[in-house]
DNA sequence: GTGATGATACCGACCGAGTGGTACGGTTTC
DNA sequence: GAAACCGTACCACTCGGTCGGTATCATCAC
């Protein structure tokens, strides 16, 4: 069966195992380690069928970055954090929501187009690109929040959108800390700093 | 000759070289798509040369994490910003100074430890150890500054350890948004709310 | 002074194990 | 039966690493 149902592209098939492998892989391993012949072992295909998926490695490193913004994206959707009625205790709520999430191997909780982006940079701009879509498109996603929080405050200091740049870089820098032996305390610690630093901005106070 | 004179091991000599090329080469491309081939023909050694001076690419690996820790630690040790005679001013002057570092290509400004632990950090554990010496020793180095001036200013809250390692997560995740495409303006984007965080933890006003 | 010894630094051909990628045939689905 | 899907065998090449050999110099017995 090339696609179960016309609506649902690919579910379960090889493309997605390919996907998931990599996504996996990837995040353990980094990009240039991990091999095709690893990948489709992992996925349970054949070389053949990478190569039909996939025109080449960066193809898949690309299609891995799309995917991972897509996932993720249904997560954090899908999330309680955009319960409280307060657009500022949202804000904070989706920090809370990053910590919870921080559990289990390093590689499990990290990011996979942070560790994508710095390795390949350089050498693969076509991954680093979709690498950067999927940062500054979730960050994106807090910038309403955030500017709702700020015109409640009367607050214009700095614009929503870069503080919401900003929480992605205090993450990001959280799971460096954390993969160099600060283990998860360092990621913790980071987003402590963080949520200070937004509690500082809007006057310490909450509503 | 073997070595120059006795107490100047290896000035410009093969083992020297191999560690800048490694330095730079795998700030650009990573650790695990630089080849052993590549950096002998950067640094102009043989591949003889190579083996002889490091029992293995995981051995350059530490030794360039380590040669990183002291060349960065010599630069730091004697740049300006130590010159204020006010603590938490000398702490702001190490972000601007941070800030002044971020020119020319991104991989001539980021950091060999930070993308060097986020690749290795599960397959070359000893590698990923001497990148978080590298990361956590250097933080340190703020520590002394930041708890003077948190005493002066009467502030217990975080700890001046705490905020020091945070300065460095801020920075690693700079250095990752700029990879993903937001170039110097991240990096400085970045440091800007930085400063802004600790100025707001010192209550706002300088001195 | 001289020759033997040994240590350090380096050269470069070579090796087996992978590497990403291809060719092509077969099978399944519409 | 066309097209998508996948399996197998294979390829040229690169990878990290090895190994025998050489060049240079310090040391020291004689």
């Amino acid at each position: 069966m090339p696609r179960p149902t016309k609506q649902t592209p690919e579910r379960g098939s090889a493309r997605q195992r390919l996907l998931e492998a990599a996504r996996d892989m990837i995040r353990a391993k980094g990009f240039a380690a991990t091999s095709v012949d690893e990948l489709c072992a992992a996925a349970g295909v054949t070389k053949g069928a990478f190569f039909h998926h996939f025109a080449s490695k960066e193809a898949l490193g690309v299609a891995a970055a799309e995917f991972w913004g897509s996932s993720t994206g249904a997560l954090f959707a899908g999330a309680p954090y955009h319960a409280p009625a307060d657009p500022l205790e949202r804000v904070l709520a989706y920090l809370d929501f990053r910590g919870l999430l921080m559990g289990g191997e390093t590689w499990e909780w990290t990011c996979l187009v942070g560790t994508m982006a710095e390795e390949v940079h350089q050498t693969h701009p076509g991954i680093a690109r979709a690498c950067g879509e999927a940062i500054f498109g979730h960050a994106a996603t807090l910038e309403a929040d955030i500017a709702l929080a700020m015109a409640q405050h009367g607050i214009t200091e700095p614009s929503a959108a870069s503080l919401a740049r900003h929480t992605q870089a205090v993450l990001q820098g959280a799971f460096v800390l954390a993969k160099a032996g600060g283990g998860v305390e360092a990621g913790q610690e980071a987003l402590d700093h963080l949520r200070r630093y937004i509690e500082l901005l809007f006057g310490k106070g909450r509503s």
